[in-house]
DNA sequence: CTTCTATACAAACGTTTGTTTACCAGATTC
DNA sequence: GAATCTGGTAAACAAACGTTTGTATAGAAG
């Protein structure tokens, strides 16, 4: 019952939003009545927590294997992460499209993880970009200004294109997980400027 | 007044989202009580309604002006709507944020409207991507698979980097807002297989 | 000077909110 | 078989919700 509260709450978060679902919503789609939640969960606080802490650990997981997968080829590394992080976001949209939206109501301390993760996933796709620019495999300088663009830069655009599949994705459509995921790599490459011939 | 209460209603929609966000907050932030909200607007969703209107009007308003400095050429309109679309999200974040997770708070019609005008948003992108292929600046094709990346997902990818800058960028950081747009610009030229040297 | 309009106010409306309480049935353990 | 534990129930709680009401006041229009 425990993980049934779990997942129909976040499929009422994805839905409506965390402050516009109440108690007696999520208690009422599980086939309980709303003081039930409280043997389980010590506040409606507490379960958005608990969904966003699975999220989470499990998107980090995935990212660490594509880094594997990718070998110790940077633009190989980076390929797999954008496709591990797309997957994630399109198959588990609906934890996915919570964690990126609702970490706002958690308490302090509870939302300060949160950001914590966010910014550890971050972390490792800048790394791979600055592995990969070292090696010579990427090219972000624009011939018509001076300045390259900046690695924080590229990671956070890299990362919102990823993350927000989620939000338009339908699996009903033609479109499979898959294809997307594939699309978004080698578009990606093309943005970093990596030879596609080479990886 | 109206004004006001439209500009401190779109700043806490943004810090706490639209049903966290009571009447009684939004008229405290204005110096007055609750009643008096309902002399200018119907309802807290027609507040609400008033701001995503405004700023889809002016969003696309700003990208027909972008694709008119294009030119006649596809990747040069590509980079102006990208700079033009950026801008929006940074300089009016807090509009912009609101207008892109709020909407489903809205009434059915309403939300239709919006949807309707993010469509049309992003037919202005898919529609120049289509002429970017045709006229040959564009690259979509993976050497590795048989399939090339589809003109909409390459839209929704642009897309979703542009207006999800609104989501992380800060004003009073050492990156400007005009020097973000044109990081983007670049990197949608290349994510798209342009040949910057040419644009 | 009077009248009209706009906008503010305090107070109240019925609902719904998250949470706590006291109680109860069925399985598990000693 | 008695005790314990688990997880459910109905009912109640104060607080907050969006909205409506009747009234007051100030400035513009006639």
């Amino acid at each position: 019952m425990s993980r049934r509260i779990l997942d129909e709450a976040a499929r009422l978060f994805y839905e409506d939003g965390f402050p516009a679902t109440s108690v007696r919503k999520i208690t009422a789609a599980c086939g309980v009545t709303a003081g039930s939640l409280y043997n389980h969960y010590g506040s409606k606080e507490d379960v958005l927590y608990a969904i966003l802490k699975r999220a989470h650990e499990d998107s980090e997981a995935l990212l660490e294997e594509g880094l594997l997968h990718g070998g110790d080829r940077p633009d190989r590394q980076l390929a797999e992460l954008v496709r591990e992080l797309t997957l994630f976001h399109t198959e588990r949209r609906i934890e996915g499209l919570v964690a990126r939206t609702e970490w706002r109501h958690l308490p302090a301390e509870q939302a300060r993880e949160v950001l914590d993760a966010q910014r550890r996933v971050r972390r490792i796709f800048e790394r791979t970009l600055e592995r990969g620019l070292a090696a010579g495999r990427f090219r972000l300088s624009d011939p018509r200004s001076q300045r390259p663009a900046q690695v924080d830069v590229v990671a956070k655009a890299v990362l919102d294109m990823c993350i927000n599949a989620g939000q338009w994705f339908r699996p009903e459509g033609s479109l499979t997980a898959r294809e997307l995921a594939d699309q978004y790599a080698f578009l990606t490459l093309q943005l970093v400027g990596a030879d596609p011939e080479q990886t």
